[in-house]
DNA sequence: CGTTACGTTGAAAGCTTTCAAGCATCGTGG
DNA sequence: CCACGATGCTTGAAAGCTTTCAACGTAACG
């Protein structure tokens, strides 16, 4: 787990921000945009495995990714961990550490991540300024929570092979909305340690459990990354229903 | 599960809310607690087992915990159930709904229930007039995804054992903050079903893991109630440390 | 070429669920 | 007033799922 690198400074304008144009965000007004763009600071690249966010931290910062995967986790005392969400291109990250005070999870890297990184202290400005990006705040931390809910149903109430085909579907739903792939299959960017950790399973059961998918024509296990061959088998067999798309914002 | 009573109508005034005074909420200023005054609607009282919010619902409205307790939980469509968070005095509960358009999960009293409730069509001018309790609302939504991601945590990776003393813990801890329970003991409003379902146990095991907690002395069972005798022990025992006491908005 | 990280397997041990009863309390209808 | 059904708590035992232990194979890296 090596450190992030230093910020790399602003690359990327908010206005030209690559990920706008997609039609998962909604369209910000003139002012918003403006907002944001003063809201950012610069950004930030971390490699694949490094640490962008500790536990325990007191984080001045908030962040967007801009582009690549990560995760955020808790450990026990004793190092058991447990991954707690995925974080995807749009995705804000800090907040708890920004409203609450400090941070009580980590945030690990699953691929190179570049960062878009706000000041801490101008959220209260943002929720003056720009009632609607409040709201927008709330709304992304709704979402997480809804997220979370479905992911404690999961390690709570599915069987292990139940588990696995939820997690791989929810992945694959969260991917495509950044963009289809309707022709090409989705490689998600994992280790068998982050399944069986994010499962509440062992690395060993993991494994057993993840090749019966595989024989079942579902998925393909390549190295460091899972390719999703059936989404809909996935997603049938965990029983589960993708939300339906609706435009978030991104701040 | 019965169906909620209707309103009853006002009765508590938002300015002489007993909550209010208690140590736990932070004061508001003349006119957050005056708008917080006209964004309540009314009361609706529910009573013990009944539905509160049922999943798939458009819920209408926002609603704050005046007494009494509650949960949150999803279920699968074969019926299996999990358990997500409790809602005790003072927790605001629809936010979901209101911010996201849809309820995905259902929400049932535990003992009688009063709830404050808010006009959900208020909540954007709540924002736009008084950026602070936006703020607060956003502090709400994301101190409940910090205890989801402990509850994760806890079933994902806490042996039988360790997360039910968790939970205790937790629920004693909640408690705690909303009055001091030193020379009494608590006594919390659960059967073992909703134990199991919260742990993701079965009702068998969930029976046997309570019954080891009381032979060490730190809990006892009584009839749909369980008593806690010893919160620290149950905290050692999961190694879970309680938050440090904030005081919280109360809207 | 040794080391490390990741994936794979088989087998034994251990934990959890399921099945099957049984007990107690409580509210209700006969 | 008492029997009966419903709800909640208990227990023992067998079945089933998951972890742990122990190896092994491969690919990437220094």
């Amino acid at each position: 787990m090596n450190l992030v690198l230093p910020s790399t400074g602003r690359r990327v304008p908010c206005e030209q921000c690559p990920l706008r144009g997609l039609p998962a965000f909604r369209d910000f007004t003139e002012p918003e945009l403006k907002f944001v763009s003063s809201f950012k600071r610069g950004e930030l690249v971390a490699e694949t495995g490094s640490a962008i966010l500790s536990e325990g931290n007191h984080s001045p910062h908030l962040y967007t990714v801009l582009s690549g995967w990560a995760f955020r986790f808790k450990t026990l005392p004793d190092g058991r961990r447990q991954i707690l969400n995925y974080l995807l291109p749009g995705d804000l990250l800090g907040l708890q550490g920004s409203v609450l005070g400090e941070m009580e999870h980590s945030v690990e890297a699953l691929t190179p991540v570049i960062l878009c990184v706000f000041q801490r202290d101008k959220l209260n400005e943002l929720f003056e300024a720009h009632a609607g990006l409040g709201f927008d705040v709330t709304w992304l931390a709704a979402r997480e929570e809804r997220m979370l809910d479905e992911h404690l149903l999961s390690v709570g109430r599915r069987t292990a092979v139940e588990r696995a085909a939820y997690l791989l579907a929810f992945l694959h739903n969260r991917a495509a909305t950044l963009g289809p792939v309707t022709d090409k299959v989705l490689h998600v960017p994992l280790t068998q340690q982050h399944v069986a950790d994010t499962l509440g399973l062992s690395i060993v059961h993991t494994n057993k459990t993840l090749r019966k998918l595989a024989e079942k024509d579902l998925i393909r296990w390549l190295d460091r990354s899972c390719e999703i061959i059936d989404p809909e088998g996935l997603q049938e067999l965990a029983d589960w229903d993708a939300p339906r798309e609706i435009t978030r914002p991104l701040i």
